[in-house]
Parts: C-alpha cells; structure tokens; sequence
DNA sequence: GCCCAGGAGTGTG
DNA sequence: CACACTCATGGG
C-alpha cells in the first residue's frame, strides 16, 4: 500500500536521525524505514510530497504518520516564536524541518527507562532488542514494540539476560506497577499531573518524565534536560545548576513549546560534537 | 584500557 | 536545597 502525504516543513533526517524516536533506519536512497505499530512503514520524501509505503497496509496506515509526524503542529509559528530568541535563532534556521515526533505512551516510557545513561547507539540496540525478543514480527527482520501486557508477562530472569544492566529491574517492575488502563487514564492529565506521576515509577526521574511527557504524551511544554542539554544551557544561556533551576529558565524563556526549543538546541549540540570529533579524528 | 552515555536511587551535610 | 556515591554495561 502505497500513499502520499503533504506534510511541511518536514526533514526525515533531522526528525528520525536521532533520539527522540529509536526504531526509524536510513535506507541508502535516503528514504527512511520503521514499524509505527502493527505496520512496516517506509518514508521517502519526494520534492516536498511524502510518500509512504505501508506494509500490511489498510485503512489506519495514513493516521499513524499523520500521528507520529504531528502533522496538525503549526512548525512556521512555533519556529517564528522561538526564532526571536536571538541565541536559539540561528539553531532554528538550521533544523527547518524538524518535528516533535508522537510515540506510543508505553513504548517512549518503556524506551526511555532503557535510555538512561547510554548512548544513542546502545539505546537502539537496547531497544531493538526488547522487540526482537519479545514483540510480535510485522515484516522480515522487524518486530512490533512489545506491549505493557506482553512485558508484564516476561520472567525477570529473561529481562535480565538482555545485556540492560540495572534498567531491567526498573522496566520489569513497572510494566507490573502499571496496566494499558492506567495508562490512558495519565492521558488525560496535564503536564504538570502526568509529570508527578511519571516520577513516581520506579527508574523515572525527572528527565525520562519530560522524555515521556514530551515524546509520548505530546506535552510540548516538556523541557528534557540530559547531559548535553546541560552543557548546551551553560554554553548558549549561561545557566547551570540544578535540573530544577534549568526547567524553571527553559519554562520562563520558551514558554508553551519549550519542547521544541530544547530539540533545537539538543540537536546543535550534538552536531557540534560530532563536527568537532571529525575535524580532530581527521587530523 | 579508558571515558562516557538523552540518569535514577539513596544517603548525607 | 545541594552534593556524593553507587548502580550494570557497552559504544567509541
């Protein structure tokens, strides 16, 4: 099944390349590859169209990229709003056609729990992992992200020999501290509720909240602060501090999209790092 | 081998 | 409130 999408701005690259969605893979044409759901999708833009081919395909294929790709945020005014903020402007003009990206509630908690304190390329495996183990196959090669149900039902003893070190222990006790219920009833909440709530399970501290929050439940208001955020903040804004100081100077200065804000300046950062490494891995 | 990673939990001052 | 320490492991 094959469709096209208008979409815009919208950069595959920037909005799947890396950390806010785990399961998207480049393809050499450029196009980009993932499951969204029971569905093999792939992504291909053609001039400013997107083509979408969706395996097994059917009538729900065209809202699972609408969804994902937050297709209804309006990304010109959110990016004229922060674009007067002179420091994040020029971060802004770079990443055109970067989106927010909406992942299932389950899957970004399940996600970020294994996202703390690995990198990006362990995460991805971490994760490819709990689907290859313990999802259901959906195509050649890929398999659906296991459902709460279905993790709930994993021994301990199986989570553990996944190579995730201590955040086994986390993601088996939550997937028992929570059921698919609950966790429609956190969608109703606001920011500020489904953070306190968050926070409660075991393995969520404030960062995989806001992760959870912004990635999983659309809270744009969300402001994720991880190690690069922090040395980001003190290099553009000269804040340092406590996670708490930060938010509270990411809320006050980007408001209602502080989401955005912060993947602009996640993003940058970590482009200066790689350049950086390059240029001296050159030499 | 070393350093670090989209941190969290717990204890202490 | 702020630190300090520990946790389990693998990518670069």
């Amino acid at each position: 099944m094959k469709f096209n999408l208008r979409i815009s701005p919208l950069d595959l690259g920037q909005t799947l390349g890396c950390g806010q969605a785990f399961r998207w893979r480049p393809q050499s044409d450029g196009a980009w590859v993932g499951p969204l759901g029971n569905q093999l999708i792939r992504l291909k833009m053609k001039g400013q169209v997107l083509e979408v081919e969706a395996v097994p395909g059917g009538s729900g294929a065209r809202q699972l990229v609408l969804n994902h790709l937050r297709a209804d945020d309006d990304v010109r005014d959110i990016q004229r709003s922060l674009g007067r903020d002179p420091v994040l402007a020029p971060g802004v003009s770079q990443l055109k056609g970067l989106r927010i990206v909406k992942i299932d509630e389950w899957e970004a908690l399940a996600s970020f729990i294994l996202a703390t304190y690995a990198n990006i390329p362990r995460i991805m495996k971490m994760v490819e992992t709990l689907a290859t183990k313990f999802g259901e196959p959906i195509a050649e090669g890929i398999n659906s992200f296991p459902t709460l149900d279905m993790i709930s039902e994993v021994r301990k003893s199986a989570l553990e020999s996944c190579g995730f070190g201590y955040r086994a222990k986390y993601l088996h006790e939550v997937s028992h501290k929570l059921d698919s219920e609950q966790i429609g009833e956190l969608r109703t909440l606001s920011y500020s509720e489904l953070r306190r709530k968050l926070i409660e399970l075991p393995g969520v501290g404030e960062k995989v909240a806001d992760c959870v929050s912004l990635f999983g439940f659309g809270k744009l208001e969300a402001f994720p602060i991880d190690v690069w955020m922090e040395r980001a903040m003190a290099r553009l804004y000269g804040q340092k501090g406590s996670y708490a100081r930060l938010r509270e100077f990411a809320q006050g200065r980007f408001g209602r999209y502080a989401g955005y804000a912060q993947e602009y300046i996640y993003h940058n950062e970590r482009v200066r790092a790689r350049n950086g490494v390059c240029a001296f891995t050159k030499n």
